[in-house]
DNA sequence: GTCCCTATACTCGGATAGCAAGTGTCCGAGTATAGGCGG
DNA sequence: CCGCCTATACTCGGACACTTGCTATCCGAGTATAGGGAC
């Protein structure tokens, strides 16, 4: 079970988009640049947030994305979810309606007994992400960091971004 | 995030087996038999929860496989983690020791936030599956099941099934 | 009749091909900006 | 001097190759059994 690797750039990227004023915003390859990341492959995974509704895409010159929320109505399960897909990891393959003992598909009316506890961990583990969210994450983030990594994003930041007036 | 399937396979196989009486083995080609599986597929994981030490291998004629601990002793995480591997799913690349605002490695003393997040999520979903075992699973199973099966796979391992004296 | 030996058949175990999904990349469509032109 | 128009450059968005890991399979090593032979 391996997990994409874009959940974490999502993550991170996420989580600066979520420091910026109103009205600033931050080209992908801006935010592909501040990780040493592949611009094309990050700015896939950012459209796919975009799509869910987490970021929203200035499109023109001077564009870029933004948080298309306020940081504390995005949940890590959101952001994780919006790249990963809602689909979860163990799938029923319904194996015991096959072979010589089983019996007419309409007798299997309980629900799996091993897909049900598969699916409660799954549960656990989409609750453990949905309280965190963005905001959370940044109130940890920041006072864990080095003041000159701070100082130095805040004017790489203010070098990189786009204004515009609302 | 895909499980493997062999979990499916791995846990219903386990759980069968778990039924059997004391001094009772079931070879794979057997196993594979019931629920329809591909046979070679299914005894590489079977191979593996034998290396893992839940099942034991009993080789030569009228062979095959048999719990290695009583199932009140074995969870539904034991048995994950020997077909899945235990590396996390999440794998922090420390993508933020990256790009042009980092600085000297040994300034990272506290974890990566979104690391921690993470991790905990993961460890919910261990610890939910490790509150199962696979007798609290049987005696979910049995009840639910048609007494059609019950009857019919008690005759189908009764014929399969190879007695040894212990 | 009993014990031992041998050949057999069946079991597990690891090493080997095929395929799908994730990884990485590219080019085209669309838009706000900036400059130039006309009034 | 002000407003409008056009060309530009930059942005996002979806469609196209490649690589890693899961899927599926095979054949070889080892062992308990069952039968036959000798005592």
């Amino acid at each position: 079970m391996r997990m994409s690797e874009g959940v974490e750039w999502a993550l991170h990227s996420t989580s600066v988009l979520a420091m910026l004023p109103p009205g600033w915003t931050l080209p992908a390859a801006k935010l592909a640049e501040l990780h040493e990341l592949p611009a094309p492959y990050l700015a896939k995974h950012l459209q796919a947030l975009a799509r869910a509704g987490i970021l929203a895409a200035v499109p023109g010159a001077k564009g870029g994305y933004r948080l298309a929320r306020p940081p504390g109505d995005v949940t890590l399960l959101d952001v994780v979810t919006a790249v990963e897909g809602n689909t979860p990891a163990f799938r029923c393959g319904e194996i015991r309606q096959q072979g010589p003992c089983a019996v007419g598909r309409e007798h299997y009316v309980n629900r799996c007994a091993i897909h049900a506890a598969m699916a409660d961990a799954e549960d656990a583990w989409r609750a453990s992400l949905s309280a965190v969210t963005i905001a959370d994450l940044n109130a940890r983030v920041v006072p864990s960091l080095h003041p000159d990594t701070v100082a130095r994003s805040l004017d790489w930041v203010r070098d990189a971004v786009n204004k515009r007036e609302e």
